[in-house]
DNA sequence: GTTGTCATCATTGTCGACAATTAGTCCTGT
DNA sequence: ACAGGACTAATTGTCGACAATGATGACAAC
């Protein structure tokens, strides 16, 4: 089963620093490690990774470009602070570039891939007994489905857009907000019915059904932050 | 008029070197004065920009970011070359997310937005007589028109995307190719389309039209790639 | 003649040090 | 006491040099 949905494999092993250690902070931002909105000193990320402050400024370059820090010139970076309405925004390019995917998953997703995702499905349905199901499932489980969409979709970029910079802010929100809603046995349902979907080869129905289903994860996170205030 | 349609100002005068050179090279390498597939060597791009190895790293690690250039470790760094496949994953892209931005922009451009929008689609009508005008619309006037629907939508990562990654890729492709097509006086058509819709804040026919727009100009260059070989 | 191996070379990756700009603080004058 | 300015300190931006990895060529063996 995997864990962590991302598009490189997180080798720990690429052979250059700056590589190794961008996967690495990432990491750490996206579970919360160095918290949100902290300044970055690079001197002490340097020594704490133990290298020298040029590979640590081109992984930095590189979290900027993935839109984890912002960098402003003679004043450091820090850790972005993902405010109510830009995870929205999130959920708005999701529900348009996830709804094109699946459009072209159903055309395009081999037979054996659609069957892998049918028994994804099928695990999902079985563990929803487990007692901490609820949990797995909208920390991992979730986006462990949209991963194989968005990879049968066979369009790089669009893989790349989505798993190497949505999906972490994505992940980095669940992680901060404990993101404990009861819309887990409902984005089941809807993810079985995108899936039948694909299998029917059904491109436009099969993008309907996605972004109708992340449309209403929105419209949940919507309620929730209005409910909070 | 505005020139080039690119979100951030390319202000020549960002206080950090690496910033600087980076959009210097980055529009080396869309206008072609780099060509394309070309392997780019460090100590002769520092050279040729007067500055050292370090800020030109960081640059590149940017440029790598915005799929400019690819890189493998130890190897050095290639400047793309865009397969036919690639051009049309892009405009797969475009037609997800502009479709969205689109749709957006018709709930919540301001009326100045879209009067605006109506001056630049009347300039280009009045320009249709000018000679170079098929020319002009070509290179500069139809990113202008898409550039301001995203710009309505008020998205900043929805901007970010579309402006920084794949407007650049589209010149590219546009200064690489002559991409001489007779779609000009249609595709003029089809903004205005969009642009009436979005007046009216029809949401929902202002995203299928704009989905029609660049689904038709897929095809067009879909065409033009299947007559070429 | 072909192929395998080795040595040289160029290029990339990494590091430590210097220069420049910013933030904070302390002092002084009104 | 408060405002303004200058000084100090820390952090960032930049540079040149060293180490390591991959490529190119020649030479020798089969």
């Amino acid at each position: 089963m995997m864990t962590t949905a991302t598009a490189e494999s997180l080798d720990e092993e690429t052979s250059t620093i700056a590589d190794r250690v961008f996967g690495q902070v990432r990491q750490a931002i996206v579970e919360g490690e160095i918290p949100a909105g902290s300044k970055i000193s690079e001197p002490a990320l340097a020594a704490r990774y133990g290298i020298s402050r040029g590979p640590l400024r081109e992984a930095m370059r590189r979290l900027e470009s993935t839109n984890l820090v912002e960098r402003r010139p003679n004043l450091g970076a820090r850790v972005i602070t993902l405010s109510n309405d830009e995870l929205l925004e999130i959920y708005v390019i999701r529900e348009a570039l996830e709804g094109m995917a699946a459009r072209i998953a159903a055309e395009r997703m081999s037979d054996a891939a659609i069957a892998d995702l049918k028994d994804l499905l099928e695990q999902h349905r079985r563990e929803v007994a487990r007692a901490d199901w609820q949990t797995y499932f909208q920390e991992e489980g979730d986006l462990d489905f949209h991963f194989r969409i968005v990879q049968g979709s066979g369009n790089r970029r669009l893989i790349d857009i989505l798993c190497n910079d949505l999906y972490h802010l994505a992940r980095m929100y669940r992680c901060q907000f404990g993101m404990k809603s009861d819309r887990a046995a409902d984005a089941l349902k809807e993810h079985e019915l995108v899936a039948d979907a694909i299998a029917e080869r059904d491109g436009e129905l099969a993008e309907w059904l996605m972004r109708r289903h992340i449309r209403a994860s929105r419209r949940a996170i919507e309620r929730r932050l209005a409910g909070e205030r």
